[in-house]
DNA sequence: ATGTGCATGTAACTGGTTACATGATTCG
DNA sequence: CGAATCATGTAACCAGTTACATGCACAT
């Protein structure tokens, strides 16, 4: 089990232990899904990296381009390796945000199936039950015709049933 | 047009201008979307509308209710109304994540059409892009057959799909 | 020429969280 | 009889942002 708000340090370790990258690469890959969950600014990025070298969770390989400043390739050790699995295993929260399931998603690969599982079932509980109480909302606030917040559960609840229908296809892959 | 990360001050702002709301009131709301945006802690709430009180943004009523702490009643003045305009007015970011287009979507009452228009557009815009890199994404990671952030991947094609989908109808409805 | 992308980093700040304190009421 | 919900608030802390600094390569 593991549904906590994932700090940068953890998330970032989870990243290296798919697969070796410099901060640049993290950047670029976590832009792509900014649209989904925002992407942090270098100045959060580089000093959680820095962070992860002293504690030795991690090891640079410095790849030095002629003239311009050198690459760092970050690879994650043995004792990262053991760190991510014990920060990621800890869960606390029931209720989670749309922001930390995806960030457990792009970790997938790092996590045990069980956990994966188990990550998704909660998520699968979270929404259903939200999405009920979503419904009755738009139904009251019909009836005082009043349209506030109309739009913001409308969307809600569309996200709510795709996300419903991807979580039943994703967990009967995994079965 | 308007669409920054909003903050904690501002969205508070704009909720009262919708209607007058007790602190309390406020969070019982947005625990009901956390599973999308999350919602925020009693600590940050409660400063936040004390701030707003003292910059005359907003007035309360103190309702008292024999022996316990009694309830009080934010609501918007003249000033509040004018200041979440020019707060909400002012656009610099094209780049924004779910979390905020939900923000905007939630105040969308209190925003002029013409800026929840200029605000769907863009949304379609990002989402249709960066649906397009999640698509390329997902064909090379397949080529790799690494499997690394499929299921993140996927999760964003679904969401993508189905929150253009959303975008769509809501703009038709709009015209 | 000017700007955008690559690539790394630091220092100051601040927004928001965590944890605490208080206390009545209702539900199981 | 304990737990959860209602209802408000404060103080300490820290994670992350903003803004800055540097500099090459490549396209318009």
């Amino acid at each position: 089990m593991a549904r906590n708000p994932i700090s940068i340090r953890t998330f970032i370790l989870g990243l290296l232990t798919q697969q070796p990258m410099s901060g640049y690469d993290i950047k670029r890959f976590l832009k792509s899904l900014s649209w989904l969950i925002g992407s942090p600014s270098f100045g959060s990025l580089y000093p959680a990296l820095r962070a992860l070298l002293e504690e030795e969770l991690v090891t640079v390989e410095v790849v030095p381009r002629e003239g311009k400043p050198p690459r760092k390739i970050y690879s994650v050790t043995e004792a990262g390796k053991q760190a991510f699995v014990e920060q990621s295993g800890q869960s606390t929260t029931s209720d989670v945000s749309l922001k930390t399931f995806v960030m457990y998603l792009i970790l997938s690969d790092s996590l045990s199936r069980a956990e994966l599982l188990a990550c998704l079932r909660q998520r699968q509980a979270q929404v259903t039950a939200q999405q009920e109480s979503l419904q009755k909302g738009l139904v009251a606030q019909e009836e005082e015709q009043q349209g506030g917040q109309q739009m913001a559960l409308d969307y809600g609840l569309a996200i709510a049933r795709a996300e419903l229908a991807w979580l039943d296809q994703a967990m009967e892959r995994l079965a």
